[in-house]
DNA sequence: GAGGTGACTGCGA
DNA sequence: CTCGCAGCCACCT
């Protein structure tokens, strides 16, 4: 913990996303108990590219399911790439069926 | 120490 | 249905 590791919280559970899945800001914001600070999220994603590179930043998006992070992930279609690698289908930089790859922290880790 | 920003979300018109 | 506004909290300058 030790002043404010809401960044090493987002890290780990973005690190716990299984294959072929994805999660929204707000779910990862809301597991840690900030459900407002979902910006918080994107924030430390941002960081953990920089810093940690080795999240699976790509599986974590929007709401709507839409990569809004593609371009702030790095280069190119990078983020697209990788989802489309993990099985997922992306149009318009949306992920389709998202319901169904969608992976809820707050359901699938608080057993 | 204070101000500004942001990979978001939800509600209202 | 689409567009716009306000709230939120931690990090950065």
């Amino acid at each position: 913990m030790q002043t404010s590791s809401f960044y090493q919280n987002v890290y780990d559970v973005v690190k716990l996303i299984p294959f072929g899945r994805a999660t929204s800001y707000g779910a990862i914001a809301a597991y840690l108990g900030s459900k407002g600070s979902a910006r918080m999220v994107g924030y430390a994603m941002n960081n953990s590219i920089k810093t940690e590179a080795g999240i699976p930043a790509h599986r974590v998006v929007n709401r709507n399911g839409l990569l809004t992070g593609k371009f702030h992930f790095g280069i190119g279609d990078e983020m697209k790439n990788r989802l489309e690698n993990e099985g997922l289908v992306i149009i318009d930089n949306q992920i389709q069926n998202f319901n169904a790859v969608f992976w809820n922290p707050a359901t699938e880790l608080a057993l």
